[in-house]
DNA sequence: ATGCCACACGTTATAGCATAACGCAATTGA
DNA sequence: TCAATTGCGTTATGCTATAACGTGTGGCAT
């Protein structure tokens, strides 16, 4: 069931599930050029794979990407991730909530609208960075 | 009450009020050239201001800004908001619901998380597009 | 009026993010 | 074997966003 990865897709993988928060496709290559990494295209196609696979998240509102904290069950099988993204120290928490998936269900609902990929994510402070 | 806007505001609101869609901020440059637009950073001071202002809206999953479609209340009084974008026709329906904001509010405080801003947007296919 | 301050503006340059298009090599499967 | 698919590497390019500088204007206290 463990998709077998390409060296290129296990690199990257590894930056990103080592890495403090969230890292940039230019960051990701920087951390590579060392093993060969010479072009972006090199890291973005990794991304795709990792993507496709659900092994990672993009988030959107700062362009960059973290490894999925619950790496046992990949493929999809967990529906619509929120980020709580800390803006002083940049950690990323992933949740879940079936309340919020069946809300946006209804909202969608309403309006007829076919969901394919929902992103929410929610900028502010950490409770380290709040309470310091 | 209303802001009083300055004169390249305007034009970029006016620009983004009359838009079918989302607008990238170099579209909306070059749809403002003939109104003596020559560089990005007039169009970007300008989308600052009227985020500021709650005028318009970022899309954070497709780097693009469109008008608030509630130009009545405006300064941030609306509270989260939801935008469904149909990847096809490009259109986007703005969203509100209390149940949405209550859950990710005790989501976000199991975190013990402090939420600055919160983006939701679902990208998927609308009524038009599916039936057709 | 003078001087100061805040703010919008214009311009040039640069930084950061992402993909197009080409060709090669390895793998798979009819 | 041959064709199709997939990953890879490279070069070039396009799109998104901001840094840094200087100018002009209006308010406003002295």
């Amino acid at each position: 069931m463990a998709q077998q990865l390409t060296r290129n897709q296990s690199l990257v993988l590894d930056v990103l599930t080592h890495a403090e928060g969230p890292l940039s496709a230019y960051t990701i290559l920087d951390k590579l050029r060392d093993h060969g990494f010479r072009a972006p295209l090199q890291v973005y196609r990794a991304l795709d794979k990792l993507l496709e696979f659900g092994m990672i998240h993009r988030l959107e509102s700062m362009n960059s990407f973290v490894a999925c904290s619950h790496p046992d069950h990949h493929h999809h099988d967990h529906g619509v991730t929120a980020f709580a993204i800390c803006e002083d120290c940049g950690q990323v928490t992933e949740m879940h909530d079936a309340g919020i998936e069946e809300r946006l269900s209804v909202l969608a609902g309403r309006e007829h609208f076919k969901t394919e990929k929902t992103t929410i994510e929610i900028r502010g402070h950490c409770q380290n960075c709040t309470s310091g």
